[in-house]
DNA sequence: GTGATGACGTCTT
DNA sequence: CAAGACGCCATCA
């Protein structure tokens, strides 16, 4: 799990749900949620490139306020509003194959995440 | 062991 | 389109 969100790039985000597809379990967004709650003060890991699918900043009772979230988004060029929300679409993570390779998923599944969150041959545009 | 909770998502009204 | 139900799975009381 964090290994996959090491992974996003700069400038990028992906949705919890994107993550938890990822790790095979499909509707376990809310875990990939906990998982990062208790991160804490790792820094190590971009958890602030992690948003709801809905372009929108989701952060509850973290030490950390979705403004935090937003400054350091914003740092990387992802032009988030004063709602909060943005294009996520624009932004979303698409995973090349190597990264898919990596997850070591079965192909059906992969096939099957592949519709809802498809992906490059080409490596992810990382400015 | 049981029930409740949470940085969520999807499907159904 | 909005609101609610249900699913998810790791903790915790």
């Amino acid at each position: 799990m964090i290994r996959i969100v090491r992974k996003i790039p700069r400038g990028h985000v992906v949705s919890y749900g994107q993550v938890a597809l990822y790790l095979g379990l499909p509707r376990a967004a809310r875990e990939v949620g906990w998982t990062l709650n208790q991160l804490g003060e790792n820094t190590l890991i971009p958890w602030w490139r992690v948003v709801n699918n809905e372009g929108r900043i989701s952060i509850k009772g973290s030490r950390y306020s979705a403004d935090d979230q937003r400054k350091l988004l914003r740092k990387e060029g992802v032009m988030v509003g004063d709602d909060l929300t943005f294009d996520i679409e624009k932004y979303r993570f698409i995973p090349d194959l190597k990264f898919i390779n990596d997850l070591k998923l079965d192909p059906t599944y992969l096939e099957m995440i592949s519709q809802k969150v498809p992906y490059n041959q080409l490596l992810p545009k990382d400015s």
